[in-house]
Formats: structure tokens, C-alpha cells, sequence
DNA sequence: CATCACATGTTATACTATAACGAGAAGCGA
DNA sequence: TCGCTTCTCGTTATAGTATAACATGTGATG
């Protein structure tokens, strides 16, 4: 199962390769990686932790790169669409993708106390909800599985 | 594996009896079922349906039991916190729990076109995560299970 | 170079949720 | 019964999240 979140790594390494997937998935697909979404990328890459719309916004706008909501939004939906990052629901916020590429039936954890989300890229969290469908005939189109609890930092610190 | 949702079924009974089993709840922890939260229970029993706070405030409001957001917000808060409604995270909206009594890891299957919600009471569908969890030290509170699809009526129609 | 698709800029507004404060009502021990 | 605490309820105001709608720009393609 892979993984990856709450441990140290190369954390400059770790975005560099993203952005290299991101560039590479977007020549491939022909999708325009602007500047905004390049940047909007490069943002949530910055931290494994989930961040709200508006708090991209404030970066943006100190950077002269958008003032407005729908900027973001439309930075963000882009990137959901491709694959290239993630809504995390019960927070109404947005991560990097941790697995470009893969096309995946993500799941995270989410630390309640530093907000940190790690991604798992596994279908087999869903194949238990599948099954469940399938005796009701339910056609299901994606699954959210949204992990809430204390990463082992802040299980210790507490 | 229980279920329930997208059948005929004797509605009204259903609606009598999840109200009596939450009468006996709040008997049994000594929780006051005042007439707000009784009333915010049954409109979210009358549809099996993900309902949103200020739909169900309008009804309210019509009814003359509250006006304002607090009070639809506060009557359910009492009604996830002790089980008999759940929040849906990917509608931002709320349904009345199938299961009350069973403390429960429920998992969703929400229908895209008619919004009708689907409650499995399984925490089999969270193992597999609770597995990866465990290999990464994360400590899990809680886990949202939602499925968007289509349910086999809207199924048909399309 | 005309045109079409898509990206961006901007204004306004809708939808979801909570903070904060005060007044009433119920339970409980002295 | 009184006084205390705790919970519930009413209300105002505001915070936080998201999108509709319309105008403008820009780049690819025939």
C-alpha cells in the first residue's frame, strides 16, 4: 500500500517531481498549465496539509496572480478535474495529489490538530461500499473516504 | 449487511418507529427531546433525503418554531451528537439516521439526481483504511463513507 | 486573418455556519 | 423553598465557502 505524509522527506524533491508529473500529464492531455493554476499547484504543494479556497486567495492576491474568488476556484477546479489535487470534503479544503498519475479512489487521514492529509491511493478502502451497492443496484460514480483522528506527532505531543 | 433506502416501504411506520427508538434514547441518557428537536427529526424522517439547514429552517420558520440559522443548527448538532441524524460532508446537508441505537460507522450512497441518502451500518467498509492507518501510527476518531451515484430508479430514467 | 474554444477579470450574490449575549426553564442540593 | 448550575432558546450580527453572470483577452487552427 502506498503512502506518504507524516514522515520526514525530501520536501523540495517531493514538489519538484510533482510539478514535473503535473507538466508532463498536461502536454499529454493538452490542458494549459497556466501560470495561476502552475502557482495555485505550487501552493498547496508547499504544505501535505489541507487549505481553504480563501487562504489560497491571500497568497495569490499578495502575489498579483488573482483577487478574487473565482480565480481560485477556477485554479482549483482544474485541478480536481485532472487529478492533479484533491477536495477533502469534512474540511470544504484542498491538497495536492500525492499520486499523479494513478487514477485513484483516494482515501485520506486528516490530523485534527495540524491538519496534515495524508493520501492513500487505494481502491480497496471502496470495494467493501461496492459491494453494498451493488445488492441495492446503486451505480456508484466515486467514493469519499475521509479518515479523521491524530497523526503520530500530535498523538505524541498530546 | 443491513440496509435500507431505495425500496417501498411502509413509510409511515418507518418515520413511528425511529421516532419512538429516539424517545427511548433520550429517556434512557437523559436528554431532553424538546419539541425543536423532535419536530427537526421528523422532517428530515419524512424523506430519505439529504437535507439541507436552511430547507429544513424554512419549515420551521413556516411552523413558527424558530427563524433563525441557530436554532436549525443547534437541533442538529443534538441530533448528530447523539446519533439520530447524520451529516453528509459531501452535501453539506442532513439526514436522519436508519439505525439509531447501533453505534455505528455508517457509510452513504447518496443518489446525485434525487438525493436520496442510503445508510449502510457497517464499519466494514472502514478496515481497510483503519489497516492503513495502523502501518502509519495514525490514531482514527471517525470516518466519513460517501458514494455518489446513481440509485436504481434514476438509473432507469436516464 | 477569421473564428472558435478556452482562460481571465470583475461585480454581485447565494449558500453554509458560528460567535456572542441575554432571557427563560428545569434539575438539584442546601 | 431558595439559590445555584446547567441547559435550552431567541436574536443580532458576522464569518466562511462558493457560484452566477457578463465582459475581455488570448492562443490555436483552419
Amino acid at each position: 500500500m502506498p503512502s506518504l505524509g507524516f514522515h520526514h522527506h525530501d520536501h523540495s524533491q517531493c514538489i519538484e517531481e510533482t510539478m514535473t508529473s503535473a507538466v508532463e500529464l498536461c502536454r499529454r492531455d493538452k490542458l494549459k498549465f497556466t501560470a495561476q493554476r502552475r502557482r495555485v499547484l505550487e501552493i498547496l504543494l508547499d504544505e501535505h496539509r489541507a487549505l481553504g479556497a480563501y487562504e489560497i486567495l491571500e497568497v495569490l492576491a499578495r502575489e498579483g496572480l488573482g483577487a478574487q474568488p473565482p480565480v481560485v476556484y477556477r485554479a482549483l477546479d482544474f485541478l480536481v478535474k485532472n487529478g492533479l489535487a484533491h477536495r477533502i470534503e469534512r474540511l470544504n479544503a484542498y491538497v495536492a495529489c500525492t499520486h499523479v498519475d494513478s487514477k485513484h479512489a483516494p482515501a485520506f487521514l486528516i490530523c485534527r490538530h495540524c491538519k496534515t492529509v495524508s493520501e492513500a491511493d487505494t481502491s480497496l478502502a471502496t470495494w467493501r461500499v461496492g459491494l453494498f451497492a451493488e445488492v441495492k443496484g446503486f451505480k456508484i460514480e466515486r467514493v469519499v473516504v475521509e479518515a479523521e483522528g491524530l497523526c503520530p506527532a500530535c498523538s505524541e505531543a498530546a
